[in-house]
DNA sequence: ATAAATGCAAAGCATTTGCAACCAT
DNA sequence: ATGGTTGCAAATGCTTTGCATTTAT
């Protein structure tokens, strides 16, 4: 008997993964959207969101929902923290090692913990060096 | 000459405020909509909106994007953690000191750092307790 | 007096969903 | 053959906005 919600492989889905596993840009699901639309021009919006869905509760992605309104996917799985640049937007992974006992620091608060996300916000060395610049 | 932009104080805004202050419950806007209806039955949604988005500008509210679509609001300004219940869906201040010099860490590597955000995932005692009795 | 703030309703916009056709297993 | 998946379009639902009016300063 087969497993049931079993997951087929489609052709969507792979290019889908194929192009978040591409870049490190930490996409929405409307850039994902334009860059399988590239190779299959017919793929619809719906599909893109049912997969990125899928492809996050089955971990094999990341949804990231920062300040903004829309979410972003990040293929890399391994454990890894982010800075948000408020000025131009940009998201990038650092590359700083994981804190060592958190988790258990919160453990002994009575709380099951699974994972947790830790993000840092301010300039990127770009935009921080052009507001030097203004002497702003 | 009086300053561009200022900020007046209204009756709405202060109910908002006070509102937030009296909840650990860390609401939505809409939560917060019909708290604010039940002193002042008139008042519009969108002026919520408008009022949150200008505390949390000004610095008097911190705005929280969690997984979710919908934002959460926190009128607690002091640095502090959070925990994401994933199965009843609460969200709780979480008493454990700020990590030391995590920010420098961040700026040795170019960055200009603002702030950081930590957020842990997992269960909270009462429902990990639950899970636990369901020998699940 | 003057511009900020409000209420109302109409957008906006990211995301979700119903459904018939399709296709991976 | 079966039911997961897709494309399409309509629908959701949170949030924002335009505008005339009110109100804090």
């Amino acid at each position: 008997m087969k497993p049931k919600g079993f997951v087929r492989r489609t052709r969507q889905r792979e290019v889908i993964l194929e192009v978040l596993r591409g870049t490190k840009s930490h996409p929405t699901a409307d850039w994902v959207y334009q860059e399988v639309r590239k190779e299959m021009p017919q793929v619809s919006l719906g599909t893109i969101y049912r997969n990125l869905k899928t492809l996050s509760e089955h971990g094999e992605i990341q949804e990231l929902a920062f300040g903004s309104t829309h979410s972003r996917f990040d293929a890399n799985k391994d454990m890894h923290y982010h800075f948000v640049c408020e000025q131009c937007g940009m998201i990038e992974d650092l590359d700083i090692p994981p804190v060592e006992g958190l988790d258990d620091q919160v453990e002994q608060l009575g709380f099951k913990v699974t994972s947790h996300r830790l993000e840092f916000y301010g300039s990127c060395p770009k935009c921080a060096e052009e507001s030097m610049g203004k002497a702003n």
